[in-house]
RNA sequence: GCCGAUGUAGCUCAGGGGUAGAGCGCUUCCUUGGUAAGGAAGAGGUCACGAGUUCAAAUCUCGUCAUUGGCUCCA
């Protein structure tokens, strides 16, 4: 029989041949027996697959090892259906739900019935993963028809699976089976159990069906694997590093903030290195905002109930929210406000508007108070009191693109200044197939959806678009930065709203005399202070740049004797803007500067005899160690060029 | 709000049915020093809070509150 012969070509451009029906393993192995040995998945024609599977004509291969997404994600998605396998035997009578890899590892959701689950038996089922994992039992595709997927999962009783079902086409259906596990799914697989060498399984959550409040909560298993012993020691390393930096814990050591239960759950209080960090960041933003054309305005913490009445809020979240405050007077109801917006907009109506005027730009640091569900608030990332960098833009429709620019420039100024490179920038835009869940006017969603499109590519900014992600009175561009354990946080926002000016009949008058809506854009770079604080610790580790950092230098007298030249140091720099402090406590020079090092202070001054003689500082840097010894004004020099450059240049 | 975990000195944590422990920090004294921890003494806790079991509860049980990992939510 003359067997038919298929052409495969490799990612670097060679073609071969191969006897149809021929698999990636194949391929593999016919390159090197190591190469086979590590290939977890291919990629055959831009779909992953099971590197076992039968190529049946001519394609396009690519192997999937480790150091590939998609074959890492195949390792983990394997691994999930093991944990599967380990649980029914650990569990019998147990049903699933969706057990998927993800960024780092894989869940899966179980329903334990009536049987109890103890996080405190996660090792017993790492140990049966292990034990199932070293039978070497190959992932086993099969293409299945739907009454027959149907008819073993209603034999099994797994209603979430039979939940599945109902959603897929018949024809598309296939099960995988590894030893004794059989599941619905999709694949792909790596090609046998026992490349999985080294498990943890990290923690157990509660997760709803299908993501649905209303529906039966599941325990949701989170655990990871590697094909090495090795690798897992170094990522449980490497988590463990994370949680050094996380804010809440440099929060509290470096003494920037912390949080009361008198005072009440997700209330930060600022202590006095906190805030003055945060002054710092907020001058940053007064001087850039100014610069860009926009008028500082302030507004109270309260606002009369009718004001969110008028704005819609009060309908859409006025029985989630902080209660209304009465007053002695019947009837009266203020509430905390929850955004700036409102405030802002009987601002704009203040005066009749010409076009003119346009765009009016009101910028406020404005604290808002939002009733966040308790579980949900975390440091200083979530929380029910923070601080907007607020503005609100007035604009006609036609300038909405070009501010829409201003805006991305400031927020990315603003990243820049402070080393964000790595973020993600979202357009969200509304649900194509669902406008009616929308607000406004179809014709200006077009045109602003355009605007942030057209003003994102213009300023080369990669994003990612999400549709159906838009509020419900505009689309949005965020900026979403992650923390140190990797998970995101919204920082810098720019919405279009169609649906305030409308509400509160906003009006200017337009050069043909007539009356016209103004469009209105909401932005915050930083999104919020405590946010952005939050991130910037996480990022930068608690050092911070020396612009920024509460106490730039710690002045460190060797001894005693020369407290006074200490003193008149600090004052000195104190006239240059220099901020610190002088330790004068009794102790050695070692201890000083250790305990400065600690606090991660940048500068150290140290002064003794030598320095007090001839009226210099010895200077050391945080984590750099003895720098040398200057004049006292060449240091004031040395400074401020050291803090131009921490600005990234941009002061 | 839901599921799970946790709560012991200012901080980091050990212990555990029979009168509460360490290190760091703090106070005092000695020491007056040259680039990452000088020495000694001392103060400091209703073991988150409330019930229950027990001769006896910080320890066991239940509840509440807070923190925390997720889920849902996020104007």
């Amino acid at each position: 029989m003359s067997e038919a012969q298929i052409k495969i070509t490799l990612p670097d451009g060679a073609v071969r041949e191969y006897a149809q029906g021929s698999s990636a393993m194949d391929v593999a192995l016919s390159i090197s027996e190591g190469l086979a040995r590590n290939v977890l998945a291919a990629e055959v024609n831009g779909e992953v697959w099971d590197a076992n599977r039968p190529i049946a004509t001519d394609a396009n291969l690519k192997l999937l090892t480790w150091r590939d997404e998609d074959g890492k994600s195949t390792f983990w998605h394997s691994s999930a259906h093991l944990m599967a396998e380990a649980l029914e035997s650990l569990y019998p009578g147990i049903k699933f739900g969706i057990g998927p890899a993800i960024e780092h590892g894989y869940y899966y959701d179980v329903d334990f019935g009536d049987q109890e689950f103890d996080s405190a038996h996660l090792e017993k089922i790492e140990e049966k993963i292990l034990e199932l994992a070293r039978q070497k039992n190959t992932y086993e595709r099969k293409e299945v028809s739907k009454s027959d997927a149907v008819a073993y999962f209603e034999e099994k009783g797994d209603e979430y699976k039979l939940d599945l079902l109902k959603d897929l086409e018949d024809g598309t259906i296939t099960f995988y089976t590894q030893g004794e596990f059989t599941d619905l799914c999709r694949g792909p697989h790596i090609p046998h159990t026992g490349m999985v060498k080294a498990v943890k399984l990290l923690n157990v959550a509660g997760a709803y069906w299908r993501g649905d409040e209303n529906r039966k909560q599941l325990t949701r298993i989170y655990g990871i694997t590697f094909p090495k012993q090795k690798e897992l020691t170094e990522y449980l390393h490497m988590l463990e590093e994370a949680k050094k930096r996380d804010h809440r814990k440099l929060g509290k050591e470096l003494e920037l903030f912390t949080f009361s239960e008198k005072v009440g759950m997700g209330l930060p209080l600022w202590l006095p290195k906190g805030a003055k960090l945060r002054e710092r960041l907020e001058a940053f933003m007064r001087k850039a905002q100014v610069r860009a054309g926009y008028d500082p305005v302030v507004t109270p913490h309260i606002g009369h109930k009718e004001l969110y009445v008028t704005s819609g809020h009060y309908e859409k979240y006025g029985e989630d929210s902080f209660q209304p405050i009465n007053t002695p007077h019947e009837g009266e109801e203020f509430l905390l406000k929850p955004m700036n917006c409102p405030h802002h907009c009987e601002i704009f109506k203040s005066k009749p508007r010409s076009y003119k005027d346009l765009p009016v730009r009101l910028a406020e640091f404005g604290t808002v108070y939002r009733y966040e569900q308790s579980g949900e608030l975390h440091g200083l990332t979530r929380v029910r009191g923070f601080t907007q960098d607020d503005a609100h833009i007035f604009c006609s429709q036609d300038q909405v693109k070009d501010e829409f620019k201003k805006v991305i420039d400031l927020v990315l100024y603003v990243f820049e200044s402070l080393g964000f490179d790595d973020f993600t920038a979202q357009i969200s835009l509304r649900d194509p197939e669902n406008h009616e869940k929308y607000i406004g006017p179809d014709e200006g969603w077009v045109k602003a959806e355009n605007a942030i499109v057209e003003a994102a590519a213009e300023k080369n900014l990669t994003t990612v678009t999400e549709l159906g992600e838009a509020a419900f009175y505009g689309p949005k561009l965020d900026f979403m930065v992650k923390d140190a354990l990797g998970r995101k946080w919204q920082l810098g926002t720019i919405q279009v709203d169609y649906n305030l000016p409308e509400r509160f009949q906003l009006e200017y008058v337009g050069s043909d005399n007539q009356k016209h809506r103004p469009v209105m854009i909401h932005r915050a770079p930083f999104g919020s202070l405590e946010r952005f604080v939050a991130v910037l610790i996480e990022h930068c580790a608690g050092d911070f740049p020396l612009w920024l950092t509460p106490d730039q230098v710690a002045i460190l007298p060797i001894s005693e004797k020369y407290a006074d030249y200490a003193q008149e140091l600090y004052k000195l720099l104190e006239s240059e803007d220099i901020t610190g402090f002088v330790d004068n406590r009794d102790e050695k020079i070692g201890r000083k500067i250790r305990d400065a090092e600690v606090k991660k202070i940048p500068i150290m001054l140290i002064v003794g005899e030598k320095e007090r003689d001839a009226h210099e500082v010895a200077v050391r840097r945080h984590g750099t160690g003895d720098i040398g010894t200057m004049k006292v004004e060449d240091f004031v020099k040395y400074f401020n060029s050291e803090k131009e450059k921490s600005l990234g240049g941009k002061e």
